[in-house]
DNA sequence: CTAAAATGTTAACGATATTCACTATAATTA
DNA sequence: TAATTATAGTGAATATCGTTAACATTTTAG
């Protein structure tokens, strides 16, 4: 059944909306983003924008959604690109996951910062999508585990218990060693980036130069999973 | 010169409102911070705060330094506390780095997290403050280097090069390859704090045992360093 | 062509930060 | 001690914000 042409038209307001949104938010930041600033830029009032959301909140949400979609995206991107071995691959896959929060730096504070002023995301709709995201890391070192390539050390059992849920969510089938190590090097990752993004990484705030560090971290980490 | 009683009540005042301010954070995120609760709650009115704060943002500000230094002090006081060796010391650094974000949530967010609302923290105030709790950082790894007991691989070029601010900002003495190591450990450590603090780490929010994971990747850590 | 559904409007409420004009109080000075 | 001045407060007003309610318009369907 296609689309009739008024659920056309709904969704390019959707559409617009959240588009409208996200250039605000790569403006003016995340958290200062207001529904009567969205309806002026196109043409509408504030309350019109009810018709398509319940509340600021609600937009929120389906802007984070977008935003783990689109990063997730950008992971599987870079992992399809060329394909040389697996370390080239995680290496793609870590500048691109740099590169995305550096060009979507609002939408990545969105996901990975503070939550907005009494914002709370809904782990039920979130969640898929966040895992999303999550997989695309995954499945990188699951091809270097596949091809016997990845040296997996053996994980406390305590650790082995936490990852449980992860597995679960996931519907990962390969062993908890590859969850542990995506958890490890994703946290890694994150942490140079967010450092680099709200600016702790430079003591220089006009020469931010920390692709070397980065770079460097990035080897350091694929040297040390043995990855060939 | 000893203070009048003026500037007395005057600082008592100071310390009131930002204590206020930090308790109200505490509880209703960071960026939700309402002068007006605050002045309520303290029995005044908005306005009257202008008497000691230029306006919401220099509070905001001034709870930024006083967190910094907070957390600089809790990572001292580890790093004071017991000294049996310097994997000791650096795991007993991480662990207090960990139990202030958690113990301190919405002031972590407020340090590290997605900047406030169209605030931009000053970076001539708040880059002292920030520089004295990496020192502490420094200062740990410092010690094991004196000591001889603490491998630091060679750097890049571009590398060296980044971290000459860093250099300069500390006043560090030493060999630009702890710095690089400090760095680079507190993003390991800030990534998984942060991932945990904003709830990305566990995929069952009841379920949060992240203990496991933490204690893992620290070992690594002063194992990767080959301190002893 | 008419009734209903969808989509928009304006007005209003309760918040927010901030500024201004004004007052009471405390400290300092003549 | 009396007069003056700096300080610390109040209340009203302006400008935002999200949100709701009542009303108008447009578009679709029968």
């Amino acid at each position: 059944m296609p689309l009739t042409r008024r659920e056309r038209v709904r969704a390019a307001t959707i559409d617009e909306i959240k588009e409208t949104a996200r250039r605000q938010i790569a403006e003016h930041g995340a958290a200062s983003l207001s529904l009567r600033a969205i309806a002026g830029e196109m043409g509408m009032t504030a309350p019109a924008l009810y018709r398509y959301f319940e509340g600021r909140d609600d937009l929120v949400t389906a802007l984070i959604v977008d935003a783990y979609h689109s990063l997730a995206a950008a992971l599987a991107e870079a992992r399809d690109a060329i394909y040389v071995d697996h370390a080239a691959s995680i290496i793609a896959a870590a500048n691109a996951y740099r590169t995305w929060a550096l060009t979507h730096a609002e939408e990545y504070a969105l996901i990975f910062g503070t939550p907005i002023p009494d914002y709370h995301a809904p782990m039920e709709i979130t969640g898929p999508a966040a895992a999303a995201s999550m997989s695309e890391l995954i499945q990188v070192l699951d091809a270097a585990y596949q091809d016997g390539k990845l040296a997996t050390g053996e994980l406390a059992p305590a650790l082995g218990e936490m990852l449980q849920p992860w597995i679960k969510k996931l519907g990962y089938p390969g062993p908890p060693e590859i969850i542990h190590l995506a958890l490890a090097n994703w946290a890694q990752i994150h942490g140079l980036v967010s450092l680099e993004l709200f600016g702790h990484l430079t003591a220089d705030p006009e020469c931010n130069e920390v692709d070397a560090l980065f770079e460097a971290e990035i080897q350091a980490m694929v040297a040390r999973m043995g990855i060939e």
